[in-house]
DNA sequence: CGTATTTGACCCGCGC
DNA sequence: GCGCGGGTCAAATACG
């Protein structure tokens, strides 16, 4: 009996029989259990499961029992043979899935790169004029990732990405196509520090010195600096005097908003003119992160929790962190290309509002019913720190914020306020409760589809100049949404992005993610990659595929 | 014991 | 040059 039980599992199964240890005084049970030791995970369910079943048999039970074993058995071994299927299968979906995500990721960062370098030089060149807002261009907050040169960097990074992936071990032999953005941080590892250094900074590529600079650090802070540097005085030279700011207000009961991103407090201090203390955090996802953020309760309404983000992230960001890195960043680099278009329009024309332009585009396109929460600023929210370019994002207009501020943010955008270097923004959700999914189902795709086209191709000047209806002294919300939304599309600039758009999203997908479809604004599973309808999360993954596209269109 | 937070000291920029 | 205030550091402490 004994013997014949351990035929049974053995025969027409060779992995089986190789992994089996020719034990003669075992029981059945026994064997079955050193089974699970040297099997996979689905061979252990599956036997686990016919253990556990009710009708499993007794070793000591008669022939007859011993026949329905083996039928059982069997099932079993076809059962193992479907599951090792699925499992291949769902293991080379997640392949193409991660070389897919990376790729595009890669060739995102590449684009973010290019506009940035793009920008330092357009502003750099030296000129006396208009040096306090050119400092504050300098810093480019572009969907959460540093940014730096470009044709040196594309290339640079690819390599990167390669280092990256193996130290991860995420991918095989195919490596090829997997591509990431940990790259700064790796390369600060691997030695190309100085070479990324002076993509990052292209404004001082003559230094070529400082092996120990942070590649990852945008903007270090000046004592932080001045420990790095040993002695060198490049390094501070690329630090612009202005940094960009995104203040975040919303109404929190929580000690800090939910972000996404995990922070590590590193201070705290009582602010003048403000009784709650000021809370300072560095991001801490990445050792070598640049961003901090500032959080403090307002003076005036204690429910108010103002969140100040400064700088950008310079990793991958948790699916979680994307929304309000996104929204900041955007919001960032649309104060930046104001500053951009007040400059150059400036000349008897009223500012422009600039918000609507790059983040009610998508609002709009994606669900036009949505334009209902619209808002205008209640006030022009005063700069915190005079010093600092900062954009306000003011999401006290609507409910609490109860747990997740970047579900919140990704509901939506509206009309803007700038004054001087300060601008505001109120976002308003008609939902109370905060969704959990972040950037999904097409309303939330803003941060990265809706500002990245026109940062790539002609910053967003060209595109801003042609908004001419959008006006900070609006104060009807419909007619700004009317305006807003005639100035956008009536763009020829953003006809053709969409246009292009919508024809990479059709066209590419099938090719690179085999079989992939997007919808504007709402992804869908494609043919035969089933698993992602699964993961609405998913979906901004696969929205800079537009946008390159839509960047490669005005290219 | 490792990690996160607290908190006083320190640095630095800015205005006077 | 000096003082003020914002921002950061880093040792001490708390916490899991």
């Amino acid at each position: 009996m004994e013997k014949r039980a351990h035929d049974d599992v053995s025969n027409g199964d060779d992995h089986l029989e190789e992994l089996l240890p020719t034990v003669e005084n075992r029981s059945p049970m026994r064997k079955e259990n050193d089974q699970l030791k040297t099997s996979s995970p689905h061979r252990q369910l599956t036997i686990s499961k016919i253990e556990n079943s009710p009708s499993e048999p007794n070793p000591s039970l008669s022939p007859s029992r011993g026949i329905e074993q083996d039928d059982q058995i069997e099932s079993a071994r076809a059962e193992m043979g479907e599951m090792r299927e699925e499992n291949e299968r769902l293991k080379m979906y997640l392949e193409r899935i991660m070389r897919d995500y990376k790729e595009l990721q890669m060739q995102f960062f590449n684009i973010v790169k290019q506009e940035d370098g793009r920008q330092q030089q357009a502003v750099n060149p030296g000129s006396g004029a208009h040096q306090e807002l050119e400092e504050s261009d300098l810093v480019s907050l572009n969907l959460g990732w540093v940014s730096g040169s470009s044709s040196v960097g594309k290339d640079k990074k690819r390599k990167l990405s390669a280092l990256e992936i193996k130290d991860q071990k995420i991918n095989d032999d195919q490596q090829g196509l997997a591509l990431s953005l940990d790259c700064n941080f790796e390369a600060a590892k691997s030695g190309t520090v100085e070479s990324l250094a002076k993509n990052m900074n292209p404004e001082k590529e003559n230094s070529s010195e400082d092996p120990k600079e942070d590649a990852g650090e945008m903007w270090p802070p000046s004592k932080v600096l001045k420990t790095m540097r040993s002695g060198e005085d490049e390094v501070s030279q690329q630090n612009p005097a202005k940094k960009t700011r995104v203040c975040v207000r919303a109404r929190c009961n929580t000690p800090t908003m939910n972000d996404g991103c995990q922070w590590r407090k590193y201070g705290q201090k009582i602010a003048k003119g403000n009784p709650c203390p000021r809370a300072y955090y560095r991001c801490t996802v990445a050792p070598s992160c640049p961003v901090r953020k500032q959080v403090q309760r307002c003076a005036e309404d204690m429910s108010i929790l103002i969140t100040t983000y400064e700088g950008t992230h310079n990793h991958p960001l948790p699916v979680s962190a994307t929304a309000m890195a996104s929204t900041t960043s955007a919001a960032a680099s649309m104060l930046l290309s104001g500053s951009l278009t007040s400059e150059s329009s400036q000349a008897g024309s009223q500012p422009i509002a600039a918000a609507t332009d790059l983040h009610g585009l998508n609002f709009y396109l994606s669900d036009p019913s949505r334009s209902k929460q619209f808002y205008l600023p209640n006030s022009s929210l005063m700069t915190p720190s005079p010093s600092h370019p900062t954009i306000t994002l003011d999401l006290t207009s609507g409910p609490p914020v109860s747990s997740s501020a970047s579900s919140y943010l990704n509901r939506f955008f509206s009309a803007t306020s700038r004054s001087n270097s300060s601008t505001s923004l109120n976002f308003h959700s008609s939902e109370p409760c905060a969704l959990p999914i972040p950037w999904g189902n097409g309303l939330l795709n803003y941060g990265t589809t809706s500002h990245q086209p026109f940062n790539k191709s002609d910053p967003q000047e060209s595109f801003l100049h042609h908004l001419p209806s959008l006006q900070k002294t609006n104060n009807n919300p419909q007619d700004s949404i009317a305006a807003a939304a005639k100035a956008i599309t009536t763009e020829p600039n953003f006809q053709s992005a969409l246009a292009a758009a919508l024809k990479s999203i059709i066209g590419v997908a099938g090719s690179a993610a085999g079989g992939t479809t997007l919808a504007l604004g709402n992804y869908q599973g494609g043919s035969g990659v089933d698993i992602f309808s699964q993961k609405s999360s998913w979906n901004e993954s696969f929205w800079p595929r537009a946008e390159i596209s839509m960047d490669q269109r005005h290219k």
